[in-house]
RNA sequence: GGGCCUAUAGCUCAGCUUGGUUAGAGCGCUUCCCUGAUAAGGAAGAGGUCGGUGGUUCAAGUCCACCUAGGCCCA
């Protein structure tokens, strides 16, 4: 509450807070002031700062890798705003494709394609669009939650109908190109699905299993082969059992040898020269060696005979076969490999399907009619075994891929596809790949390099129900026409259609005259691939070119994205080809890939495990800052980490509670001296050194925090962050509290500077607590801050304030005063107890300022400094040690040599010689003589006896314990003064509630000191009376205890009496 | 089989770009201290063959090679 009307005090800030109460608060007060929204409008005419929301499939719940992603996606825009960029952030939902349908399906209890048909295209396609309205609440209440500022009102949904016309005008863009084309390839087929897969689906699947892995013999019926071997069998390798059924040929490499050997059994095979120990051992017999050429078209009979496959069996030639593993023989099936369907088609073979798109064998097929083609290996494998054809049978575990989604083992399966040709684009994908910045930089080169080096062709079409209809029309004779939108479909067709659901089946209905023959053209049947949806929104989210073309070129390309890992050959990849495809460049600049997000035993979370971390109940546990700092600032942010409750506890306490109890600190003394930040205050160079150092510190950061967000570097600049917030607390203003209870105005107007710097540079990072702070602190002190911190501008780093010299100086101030609180700990003398004098030898110590050495003096509870090497008095022992950094530049490989010549030189004769001529030459053997200074050392001082010393790297401190009695008076006094103040806390006074205290000693040392530092200690307690006189007990008087003393001591509330 | 990443204290991680002789932090543990903001703070201690082997170098956690294990991606 505001002292009185029109003031400028700070708010009351409690030392206590609950972080998520407190978030909530802060929700509730964006909302009503439209704090987003203002901070776009606010910057808008500044320069575009461009970043692209990846849209989230909604068709579950989110997990906690969503918020890691989406922390990043927030941080750099907040920042951006901050530093006077205009950033719009615009949602959108990735609404088509399998995993939807899939969702459905399981909703809807179906097992595939025919349960939908017979349900109705139309009605199942409702209930997919029905279930993404559904998920996408959730996602859009953890986005609020979290913090995540991005415009929902303004999101773009794929399935819109101006989305999807936008993706065919893009569609059509790529086919007038020549890009666009149908083929029958061999693909990855999901049969569950009954679609194809494209191959950065195909990535997203791949499964350990464990598949048979047979060798089988194929007795050769090539009568002049026979006549020299006879018996003869190919030796040929399968971990597919299934595809023998429809075997074709036998590939062989026409390059490599092959030898005929009879084995130890006595059996003559043919195999691959370089497999014959391996595979057979020893005992073999070589009875000839071939080169593959020399077995093209020699016959074999096959293994199974259930499908009719004419005028084939025999050795075909493929430069691809390798004799690195199997046989050097490999089975060909063309319907189910892509290589073998060339090399087949080569030698006009014939290409015999006998799976069925729903992944079962034909039922005419005898044996494994009906079978699901995996199931059909064990009864293929047993055939083969009792048919006495199998000759080895062993068990082979390996990755294979499998559908994405519902995991069904996939087959590679021959069928028309639409695919876009990327491979012409290559060269140009990797032009544009060699302008994009990736963080880690490794991937740029790596892993999307990679990928890109061995593209193939984009297999684009799915024979789905719920996705963007493939914009193609054709009529009896194959004549295409390709639209761009339902405005151009009407022209065509002379029917205005601009109306309809551009989704199946409503747009299957629509029939147009050919544009070639003028015949009935109709829709092809596919949709696209969702991947495709999703590369597409940089033009399509804005309805480019059919809505608004200006906002296209306001937002392209972007100047940042980020996902994780796995949508390196997702997103990243379909953002870029689609870009290079249609506005012949990539559609980002920068892009931040990151790690995934692992339990805190480092597995993946997942559903089945059990170990899925609830994003929402995680921020209500912790709050959002903590798990936003946690994802930005621990550990490296495209490593894989572990994230659990103690890791995010951490954080709460080390970094957003320490800032917060500096804040609330701040806010108590200001309030009890009625201090206002508008008051004035000493110029900053008239203020006490730490003040100086303190607010060097400050701009230091802003520049630091600044420049590390400039280069995405988000652990950098959390680590400075929570260095700074520790100097903050657990330097400055431990050593800088009397000055608060004093009220002292520079003081306080430097902790606000401090503060506020820090508060802006960290409100990217954590927005709610900062935006608290600035409400308590900033807003209510300044009628012209800005009314959030969201609102305000990043901090101006002053170069001129920032003091390299100084935070030297005062990092050796804080390291000498680490070595006086061991000296202390050693001697087990208490900091409360005063010393006489401390002696420190340090390099850069003589040149430190009488004030710091003040802070030194003070913190440590010591009269004096000195510097140890002016003691002349003879107890001080001198080690001195090679600086082998120093010395390995001057000497090299003779570093060791000099190194032993300055060990075995006398030490004290060494220093006294160098700090009276600078320098000194000492002779190292095999060497000569070598000139020595001081930086070529490392010198430690100690001092012999009765004195408490630390050292460490080179810096020693040796305390006086020799007490006086006047000391241990002050000590005394020292003494009180904590037990009086803990009395005071203990009866639970406030800090500025004055006291009156009454004593009564027998002792006459206590009296003594009591009398002698009366002064001293009244000011502290805040006495008001301070009297010898224990007999004035009132009721309300407490007891005062103070260790090792007969002092008797009551005290009460001034108010109180 | 190939590519990339990772391996440092009981746990979580810095440090490696630019090599330097006592390898750090936090958490946890033991002992002690301090407390007029703090769920804080400080000191000491236990705990490391820096995954292994070789190499380069006067000097390797750091650079190079190979190997092992784990992860991710691909075939």
């Amino acid at each position: 509450m505001p002292a009185h009307e029109g003031s400028h005090m700070y708010r009351a800030v409690p030392a206590q807070i609950d972080l998520p109460a407190m978030e909530h608060d802060v929700l509730d007060l964006w909302d009503a002031e439209q704090v987003f929204e203002a901070s776009v409008a606010q910057s808008a005419g500044k320069p575009p700062w461009v970043s692209y929301e990846g849209p989230p499939t909604a068709n579950g719940t989110p997990g906690t890798h969503h918020v890691e992603a989406r922390v990043f996606k927030d941080v750099f825009p907040r920042y951006r705003t901050m530093k006077g960029f205009h950033v719009p952030r615009q949602a959108g939902w990735d609404c088509h494709g399998l995993p939807v349908e899939l969702a459905v399906e399981k909703e809807l209890g179906f097992s595939g394609k025919q349960d939908i048909e017979r349900y109705g295209v139309a009605a199942f396609n409702e209930r997919c669009r029905e279930s993404v309205l559904r998920h996408v609440d959730e996602f859009t209440a953890m986005t609020r939650r979290m913090g995540y500022w991005v415009d929902f009102d303004r999101a773009y949904w794929t399935m819109d109908a101006e989305y999807v016309q936008s993706v065919w005008w893009s569609l059509k863009q790529i086919y007038d190109k020549g890009l666009l084309v149908q083929d029958h390839r061999v693909a990855p087929y999901c049969p569950r699905c009954g679609t194809g897969l494209s191959d950065h689906e195909l990535a997203q699947g791949y499964e350990t299993v464990i598949d048979p892995s047979v060798y089988v013999r194929f007795p050769i019926t090539d009568e002049a082969f026979l006549t020299r071997f006879p018996g003869a069998v190919f030796l040929v390798w399968t971990t597919t059992p299934w595809t023998l059924v429809s075997n074709t040929a036998v590939a062989a490499n026409p390059d490599a040898d092959y030898s005929v050997v009879v084995t130890s059994d006595g059996e003559t095979v043919v195999i691959a020269s370089a497999l014959v120990s391996s595979l057979l051992g020893d005992g073999t017999t070589e009875l000839a060696v071939l080169k593959g050429s020399e077995l093209e078209r020699i016959t074999y009979d096959r293994p199974f005979d259930l499908v009719e496959i004419p005028d084939a069996h025999y050795v075909i030639l493929a430069d691809y076969v390798t004799t690195d593993d199997g046989t050097g023989l490999v089975h060909q099936a063309p319907a189910f490999g892509a290589d073998d369907l060339a090399s087949c088609r080569s030698y006009g073979l014939p290409v015999i399907n006998p799976v069925l798109p729903d992944g079962t064998f034909a039922v005419d097929v005898p044996v494994v009619g009906g079978l699901f083609f995996k199931k059909a290996d064990a009864t293929l494998v047993e055939l083969l075994h009792d048919g006495g054809r199998l000759f080895k049978h062993l068990e082979y575990e390996h990755s294979y891929p499998h559908c994405w989604r519902c995991h069904t083992p996939l087959i590679y399966y021959a069928q028309p596809s639409w695919y876009i040709r990327t491979t012409a684009i290559k060269d140009q994908l990797i032009e544009q790949n060699e302008l994009t910045n990736w963080f880690p930089g490794t991937i740029k080169s790596g892993r999307f390099g990679d990928w890109l080096n061995n593209n193939v062709d984009w297999a684009l079409s799915r024979n789905r129900f719920w996705g963007t209809p493939l914009p193609i029309w054709r009529c009896p004779d194959g004549h295409l026409t390709v639209v761009e939108s339902l405005a151009e479909l009407s022209a065509i067709g002379g029917v205005d259609v601009t109306g309809t659901d551009p989704h199946r089946p409503y747009v299957d209905d629509i029939t147009i005259p050919c544009t070639t023959c003028g015949a009935t053209a109709a829709r092809v049947p596919e949709v696209i691939d969702c991947w495709y949806d999703s590369g597409a929104m940089p033009f399509a989210a804005v309805g480019y070119p059919h809505v608004d073309a200006g906002a296209f070129a306001a937002q392209y390309p972007a100047d940042f994205i980020c996902e994780a890992i796995d949508q390196t050959r997702g997103w990243f990849y379909t953002l870029m080809a689609i870009g290079t495809l249609v506005f012949d460049r990539s559609s980002y600049r920068n892009v931040l890939c990151l790690g995934h997000i692992l339990d805190e035993e480092g597995r993946k979370m997942s559903k089945h495990i059990g170990n899925v971390l609830e994003p929402i109940g995680l921020m209500n546990d912790h709050g959002a800052d903590a798990v936003r700092w946690f994802m930005l600032a621990s550990g490296s942010p495209w490593q894989a980490r572990r994230v659990g409750h103690a890791a995010i506890g951490d954080v709460v306490r080390k970094t957003l509670l320490t800032y917060w109890n500096t804040v609330s600190f701040q806010s108590m003394y200001a309030r009890l001296a009625n201090w206002e930040p508008s008051q004035p205050a000493p110029a900053v160079a008239d203020r006490p050194v730490i003040d100086r150092w303190l607010t060097a510190q400050a701009h230091e950061l802003a520049r630091e925090v600044d420049r590390s967000l400039e280069a995405f570097d988000t652990q950098r600049a959390g680590r400075l962050l929570s260095t700074f917030i520790d100097d903050l607390s657990n330097w400055y203003v431990r050593r800088s509290r009397r000055r608060f209870w004093d009220g002292d105005p520079a003081a306080l107007a430097t902790l606000h500077e401090a503060l506020r710097i820090t508060t802006l540079c960290m409100a990217p990072f954590t927005p709610f607590i900062t935006e608290r702070v600035w409400q308590d602190l900033f807003r209510t002190t300044d009628p012209d801050a800005a009314t959030s911190v969201h609102l305000a501008e990043w901090p101006q780093a002053d170069p001129g304030v920032i003091d390299a010299a100084l935070a030297e100086d005062m990092a050796l101030v804080r390291r000498i005063v680490e070595l006086g609180r061991a000296a202390r700990a050693t001697s087990g003398i208490r900091t409360r107890q005063p010393l006489g004098r401390a002696l420190v030898s340090a390099s850069g110590w003589t040149s430190l300022s009488d004030d710091l050495r003040a802070e030194i003096c003070e913190e440590l509870n010591v009269a004096v400094i000195e510097t140890l090497a002016d003691d002349t008095a003879g107890f001080v022992e001198i080690a001195v040690k090679a600086n082998f950094r120093a010395l390995g530049q001057r000497f090299g490989k003779q570093t060791p040599l000099v190194a032993e010549a300055i060990a075995s030189a006398d030490p004290v004769a060494l220093i006294a010689g160098i700090r009276s001529a600078g320098s000194v030459s000492i002779h190292a053997s095999d060497v000569g003589d070598v000139t020595i200074s001081e930086a070529d050392l490392v010198v430690t001082e100690t001092p012999r006896e009765g004195w408490a010393v630390a050292a460490e790297g080179g810096e020693s401190l040796a305390l006086d314990l020799h007490i006086t009695d006047s000391l241990h008076r002050a000590g005394i006094a020292r003494e009180i003064v904590r037990a009086v103040q803990e009395a005071r806390k203990q009866a639970g006074f406030d800090v500025s509630d004055r006291i009156s205290v009454w004593w009564d000693t027998p002792d006459p040392v206590v009296r003594l000191a009591l009398t002698e530092h009366h002064a001293l200690i009244a000011q502290e307690v805040l006495a008001t009376s301070f009297e010898e006189d224990t007999q004035r007990a009132s009721a309300s008087a407490v007891a005062v205890t103070v260790p090792d003393t007969s002092l008797g001591i009551l005290i009460a509330r001034s108010g109180d009496r």
